[in-house]
DNA sequence: GCCAACGTTGGC
DNA sequence: GCCAACGTTGGC
Protein backbone atom coordinates (compact mmCIF):
# COMPACT_ATOMS: atom_id res chain seq x y z
CA UNK A 1 0.00 0.00 0.00
CA UNK A 2 1.73 3.47 -1.16
CA UNK A 3 0.73 6.55 -1.74
CA UNK A 4 0.75 9.25 -4.74
CA UNK A 5 0.47 12.47 -5.95
CA UNK A 6 -1.33 12.82 -9.20
CA UNK A 7 -1.34 16.14 -11.46
CA UNK A 8 -4.29 16.54 -13.67
CA UNK A 9 -4.89 20.31 -15.84
CA UNK A 10 -8.35 20.61 -14.70
CA UNK A 11 -9.14 21.99 -18.10
CA UNK A 12 -8.36 18.26 -19.09
CA UNK A 13 -9.96 16.55 -16.17
CA UNK A 14 -10.81 18.29 -13.15
CA UNK A 15 -11.87 16.83 -9.84
CA UNK A 16 -15.46 17.80 -11.15
CA UNK A 17 -15.09 16.27 -14.12
CA UNK A 18 -14.38 12.86 -12.29
CA UNK A 19 -17.43 13.05 -10.45
CA UNK A 20 -18.79 12.46 -13.88
CA UNK A 21 -17.48 9.85 -14.91
CA UNK A 22 -18.65 6.59 -15.45
CA UNK A 23 -17.93 5.14 -12.00
CA UNK A 24 -16.31 8.45 -10.93
CA UNK A 25 -12.94 6.82 -12.58
CA UNK A 26 -10.49 8.10 -14.93
CA UNK A 27 -7.44 6.13 -17.11
CA UNK A 28 -4.96 7.88 -16.45
CA UNK A 29 -4.26 8.45 -19.80
CA UNK A 30 -1.04 11.13 -21.38
CA UNK A 31 1.85 10.34 -19.46
CA UNK A 32 4.35 10.56 -21.33
CA UNK A 33 7.41 10.52 -18.91
CA UNK A 34 9.61 7.05 -18.49
CA UNK A 35 9.72 7.90 -14.52
CA UNK A 36 5.98 8.46 -13.98
CA UNK A 37 5.24 5.83 -16.39
CA UNK A 38 7.56 3.34 -14.11
CA UNK A 39 5.52 4.17 -11.14
CA UNK A 40 2.29 3.35 -12.61
CA UNK A 41 3.64 0.02 -14.10
CA UNK A 42 5.98 -0.85 -11.57
CA UNK A 43 4.68 -0.05 -8.45
CA UNK A 44 0.84 0.91 -8.31
CA UNK A 45 -1.47 -1.65 -6.93
CA UNK A 46 -5.27 -1.15 -6.57
CA UNK A 47 -6.00 0.62 -2.90
CA UNK A 48 -3.15 2.94 -2.93
CA UNK A 49 -3.97 6.17 -2.13
CA UNK A 50 -3.79 9.26 -4.43
CA UNK A 51 -3.76 12.92 -3.91
CA UNK A 52 -5.48 14.50 -6.89
CA UNK A 53 -3.64 17.87 -7.84
CA UNK A 54 -4.56 20.77 -9.87
CA UNK A 55 -1.74 21.98 -11.74
CA UNK A 56 -1.35 24.39 -14.54
CA UNK A 57 -3.94 26.92 -13.67
CA UNK A 58 -5.28 29.46 -11.48
CA UNK A 59 -5.61 27.68 -8.03
CA UNK A 60 -2.99 24.86 -7.78
CA UNK A 61 -3.62 22.15 -5.23
CA UNK A 62 -5.01 19.40 -4.07
CA UNK A 63 -8.50 19.14 -4.93
CA UNK A 64 -9.24 16.02 -3.59
CA UNK A 65 -8.74 12.53 -2.78
CA UNK A 66 -8.75 9.19 -5.22
CA UNK A 67 -8.05 5.73 -5.05
CA UNK A 68 -6.06 3.65 -7.32
CA UNK A 69 -8.56 1.07 -9.23
CA UNK A 70 -6.42 -1.11 -11.40
CA UNK A 71 -3.08 -2.12 -12.27
CA UNK A 72 -1.52 -0.82 -15.35
CA UNK A 73 -2.09 -1.62 -18.36
CA UNK A 74 -1.32 0.04 -21.97
CA UNK A 75 -2.54 3.47 -22.89
CA UNK A 76 -5.26 3.34 -25.52
CA UNK A 77 -4.08 6.66 -26.79
CA UNK A 78 -0.11 6.24 -27.72
CA UNK A 79 -2.05 3.83 -30.74
CA UNK A 80 -4.11 6.31 -32.14
CA UNK A 81 -3.24 8.23 -35.02
CA UNK A 82 -3.44 12.31 -34.94
CA UNK A 83 -4.50 11.96 -31.30
CA UNK A 84 -2.27 14.12 -29.03
CA UNK A 85 -0.78 11.21 -27.52
CA UNK A 86 -0.10 9.10 -31.00
CA UNK A 87 3.40 7.32 -30.22
CA UNK A 88 5.01 6.01 -33.80
CA UNK A 89 7.36 4.19 -31.60
CA UNK A 90 5.03 1.77 -29.98
CA UNK A 91 3.07 -1.18 -31.06
CA UNK A 92 -0.17 -3.54 -29.71
CA UNK A 93 2.74 -5.90 -29.43
CA UNK A 94 5.57 -3.78 -27.45
CA UNK A 95 3.27 -0.70 -26.05
CA UNK A 96 5.41 2.03 -24.62
CA UNK A 97 3.37 3.40 -22.39
CA UNK A 98 0.82 2.06 -19.44
CA UNK A 99 -1.73 3.76 -17.26
CA UNK A 100 -3.87 3.47 -14.16
CA UNK A 101 -7.57 3.75 -13.57
CA UNK A 102 -8.42 6.18 -10.43
CA UNK A 103 -10.97 6.20 -8.99
CA UNK A 104 -12.71 9.30 -7.28
CA UNK A 105 -13.48 8.93 -3.10
CA UNK A 106 -14.20 12.68 -2.31
CA UNK A 107 -12.99 15.53 -3.08
CA UNK A 108 -11.84 18.60 -0.97
CA UNK A 109 -11.75 21.69 0.26
CA UNK A 110 -8.89 23.34 -2.04
CA UNK A 111 -5.36 22.67 -0.38
CA UNK A 112 -3.61 25.07 -1.98
CA UNK A 113 0.46 24.47 -3.02
CA UNK A 114 0.50 28.28 -1.08
CA UNK A 115 -0.89 26.55 2.43
CA UNK A 116 1.33 23.46 2.03
CA UNK A 117 4.21 25.39 1.04
CA UNK A 118 3.26 26.90 4.57
CA UNK A 119 2.75 23.95 6.51
CA UNK A 120 5.19 23.11 9.12
CA UNK A 121 6.14 19.27 8.50
CA UNK A 122 5.73 18.89 4.71
CA UNK A 123 9.09 20.55 3.60
CA UNK A 124 9.78 17.00 1.84
CA UNK A 125 6.71 16.31 -0.14
CA UNK A 126 8.20 15.80 -3.55
CA UNK A 127 5.82 18.66 -5.18
CA UNK A 128 7.20 21.54 -3.11
CA UNK A 129 10.43 21.26 -3.95
CA UNK A 130 12.48 23.35 -6.31
CA UNK A 131 12.39 22.26 -10.17
CA UNK A 132 9.95 19.70 -9.46
CA UNK A 133 8.21 18.82 -12.79
CA UNK A 134 7.52 14.71 -12.52
CA UNK A 135 3.38 14.29 -13.11
CA UNK A 136 3.46 11.65 -10.85
CA UNK A 137 5.24 11.26 -7.29
CA UNK A 138 5.20 9.17 -3.98
CA UNK A 139 3.97 10.67 -1.15
CA UNK A 140 5.87 9.42 2.07
CA UNK A 141 2.86 7.51 4.58
CA UNK A 142 3.56 10.24 7.51
CA UNK A 143 2.94 13.37 4.90
CA UNK A 144 -0.16 11.31 4.07
CA UNK A 145 -1.39 11.17 7.18
CA UNK A 146 -0.51 15.13 7.90
CA UNK A 147 -2.46 16.07 4.90
CA UNK A 148 -5.49 14.16 5.53
CA UNK A 149 -5.36 15.37 9.15
CA UNK A 150 -5.57 19.07 7.04
CA UNK A 151 -7.89 18.10 4.73
CA UNK A 152 -10.24 16.80 7.68
CA UNK A 153 -10.19 19.80 10.01
CA UNK A 154 -10.59 22.02 7.12
CA UNK A 155 -14.08 20.30 5.88
CA UNK A 156 -15.12 20.53 9.77
CA UNK A 157 -14.86 24.08 9.91
CA UNK A 158 -16.96 24.65 6.53
C1' DG B 1 3.77 35.40 -21.31
C1' DC B 2 8.12 34.51 -18.87
C1' DC B 3 11.47 31.45 -17.71
C1' DA B 4 13.86 27.97 -14.58
C1' DA B 5 14.30 23.28 -14.45
C1' DC B 6 14.87 19.25 -16.49
C1' DG B 7 13.84 15.44 -19.94
C1' DT B 8 14.66 13.92 -24.74
C1' DT B 9 16.85 13.78 -29.16
C1' DG B 10 20.36 13.03 -32.30
C1' DG B 11 24.91 14.15 -34.41
C1' DC B 12 29.38 13.00 -33.58
C1' DG C 1 28.73 8.07 -24.32
C1' DC C 2 28.89 13.17 -24.63
C1' DC C 3 26.46 17.23 -24.92
C1' DA C 4 24.16 21.09 -27.48
C1' DA C 5 19.82 22.02 -29.00
C1' DC C 6 15.31 21.74 -28.33
C1' DG C 7 10.78 20.75 -26.10
C1' DT C 8 7.82 20.55 -22.02
C1' DT C 9 6.18 21.60 -17.46
C1' DG C 10 4.00 24.53 -14.52
C1' DG C 11 4.33 28.27 -10.99
C1' DC C 12 4.26 32.96 -11.07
Amino acid sequence: MRYWLMKSEPSDVSIDDLATLPNQTVDWYGVRNYQARNFMRDQMQVGDGVLFYHSNCENPGIAGIAVVNSTAYPDRLQFVKGNKYFDPKSSLETPRWFNVDVKLVRKTKLLSLKEMRNTPGLENLRILQRGNRLSITPVDPRDWELIMKILESNESFQ
